[in-house]
DNA sequence: CATGAATGAGTATTCATTCAT
DNA sequence: GATGAATGAATACTCATTCAT
């Protein structure tokens, strides 16, 4: 039951810090959406703001053990970076409410506990610019501007999150593939989607995030964004 | 001096929206950066979401007015597109403020102002879908999804407001030939960034929000982001 | 102590919202009538408008609900009426704060509830004209503008909110006694005082609104208006 | 144009103040009334509260004028009151919003002007005093409770000035005369209409407030209240 | 004569948070 | 574990009033 509150005001707080950010949000919101007391919410969170950081923490926590677990001991840098952009691209999808309260909540956070996710963020990006410039350096990637176009990418598939439905046409393995050819083409470098270990990254976001995911499963439905 | 004070307050609303958001925004805040009493805040304004929903308007009619400016009248798909990137991107550059607002705080307008909100985002992005699709037509593009590539590249794009600085070592004119090229190789389509006009995207930009820019002058030094 | 506490804010708006009126009256007026803090006010009443409306509608519903219990039955269309005037007096006299409160404050109610108020006042005052009506029709009463002669008369008898003392030497029995005797001077009617039930008036006005009369009890000493 | 201009802000104080309370208007409101601008409004006025304190003693000034001119000088004291009656109705009925504001907003006078405003009161309700205990020592009147009669006459006749339209189906003198009938019934006095000088009064209402009126002038269709 | 600009003090209401039960 | 009660501080906004122009 303890952990049932717990969860039920964590899942509360990220849609309705993601709906409605930070400052948007009452903690008499929260107790609504969790069903609980005002009062009976301070049982399962410090103050609103270390909920936030709990939530952000946690999130990039993930993500970075995430893409370890998807980057970690491929050779080659571009299905290493494609990896990354698939895992991204699918956690986005996945797990818009989380990865849009990291993206857009920082301004919120306390500076002890901003400095503790830009750290986070940070050894993630770092991540990616590795496998950008082992790339550059093994002559697959081309590219005037590795630090540009490492933001480029990782804001297109960020965005993601932001319309992305899982009732569109596309599945998750249809949108991370299409992700990962267009960050090819970005650095230069043809497809090379079918070496692309999706199934992989499909397993480690459902194990990190604890969901389960339709997988492969075919489009359920016209969408909000047409094709 | 009404007039300054006016344009005080739209100016501070429009620093302090975008870096705390709306609501992380009180009307102390505001009164505070404009130099005025919270009372002679009402001179100048109507409610908070009035100033809000003011600000993301003009922002979206201008950048739509600069966007027709720009593509209006060119025949090539490839140049159409090429020329809006461009914009687009040097919008979020020189004007960060006003574009984050635009892109992060639609959650806090009332469903009256989002509805005329909505509405000039959708005629915005129509010019972006019509060159994309003429592209295609024209076999100038290749892309298997129109609509996501469009989506990923609008996302790529405006996500220069959230880290461009001008104090980089890129100037507005190579930060544009540079994504105007990322969105080229996303579309398979080869370079044409020499035929770009971005002189007259700067020139547009210039006019519509009425700034003064450093054109095409070289780089201030060591900026946020590494190269 | 909940109980105790939302009496408390609704006897001190009564009594406030009766001397200064609703505007005149501030939330801390009555946060500190109520000994409570303003906030705390918030845990027992919605806004200060639906707690004004509620204390009219109430009061009204209480005086409607009176006045059926002391006319309801009563043939004789002059005793019907006396009844109905030693009630009003009764009242008015009783309650003083509440009655003004209903009588001054309409002004101050929304639209919606204001309907609401106007349309209890309404049923209230047929039941004194269907009162004249009979009596005129049965030639007891003698008036030759029945309407007139109510408006006279009610605003008569509420009146008696703004000046009667408990403390002054009228009892309540007097009171009324003597305003049923105007009335039914007014309409050309002789004295009946002998047979109005002033016990009866004086029992429902006890049960009704929840208090205990000194009954018939002599006078207390010199009150703000001499005789 | 500056007596015009004063005329406009006290004509609007005592529309608004009738309709709305003191507290429940403000200073915009009256500027918007009144047509200026509500810094312009100082030059007409002092304070808020001076302005309603000017705007009762100004009307009580007058109504005791009025009952001098219409009570002075007549020995009957039927006659004397059944001037003061009939003197009281009309102006209630002709000049509703200053009576009520006279009526209802003393609570938001100062002490010191509620000093001065409630002795003119005092002197008016002299006048009806002594009319009433001289017809008592004449053996015209008959009632067991002189002051509580009194009060229930001037409560009864103030009354007017609430739902009186001058749009209803009785003119002003047969408004007094009914009145007046209702006094002299409540004085236990056989009727003497036809001896009280209702022109006289209509005239010197017509002289103290500076208005012209209908006279006798038959009514002018439907009114809000039934006969 | 008229007013736009300005504001300190005030408005009603909500905030996140604590605590006794 | 759960919550009704409570509140100091904050919220967005309005007040009556002054004054320079």
């Amino acid at each position: 039951m303890a952990v049932d509150s717990r969860e039920r005001v964590r899942a509360a707080a990220v849609k309705l810090f993601a709906g409605k950010g930070f400052h948007g949000t009452g903690i008499r919101d929260l107790a609504q959406a969790a069903k609980l007391s005002s009062a009976s919410l301070y049982h399962y969170m410090g103050t609103k703001e270390e909920l936030l950081a709990g939530i952000m923490r946690e999130s990039l926590e993930r993500l970075l053990e995430a893409a370890t677990l998807v980057s970690g001991g491929v050779a080659d840098p571009r299905l290493r970076l494609g990896n990354l952009v698939a895992l991204h691209v699918m956690t986005h999808a996945v797990q818009p409410d989380e990865t849009r309260v990291v993206d857009n909540e920082v301004h919120a956070l306390s500076a002890v506990a901003k400095r503790t996710v830009v750290k986070l963020r940070d050894d993630y990006e770092l991540l990616w610019a590795e496998a950008i410039d082992a790339g550059i350096a093994a002559g697959a990637f081309d590219t005037a501007r590795p630090a540009v176009t490492r933001l480029a990418l990782l804001e297109m598939c960020s965005g993601v999150a932001r319309w992305y439905s899982p009732r569109g046409p596309l599945t998750l393995d249809q949108l991370a593939a299409h992700f990962a050819e267009l960050a090819m083409r970005a650095l230069g470098c043809a497809g090379i989607g079918g070496e692309l270990d999706l199934e992989r990254c499909r397993t480690v976001v459902s194990q990190v995030w604890k969901v389960k995911l339709r997988g492969t499963g075919g489009p359920g439905g016209a969408g909000p964004y047409p094709d």
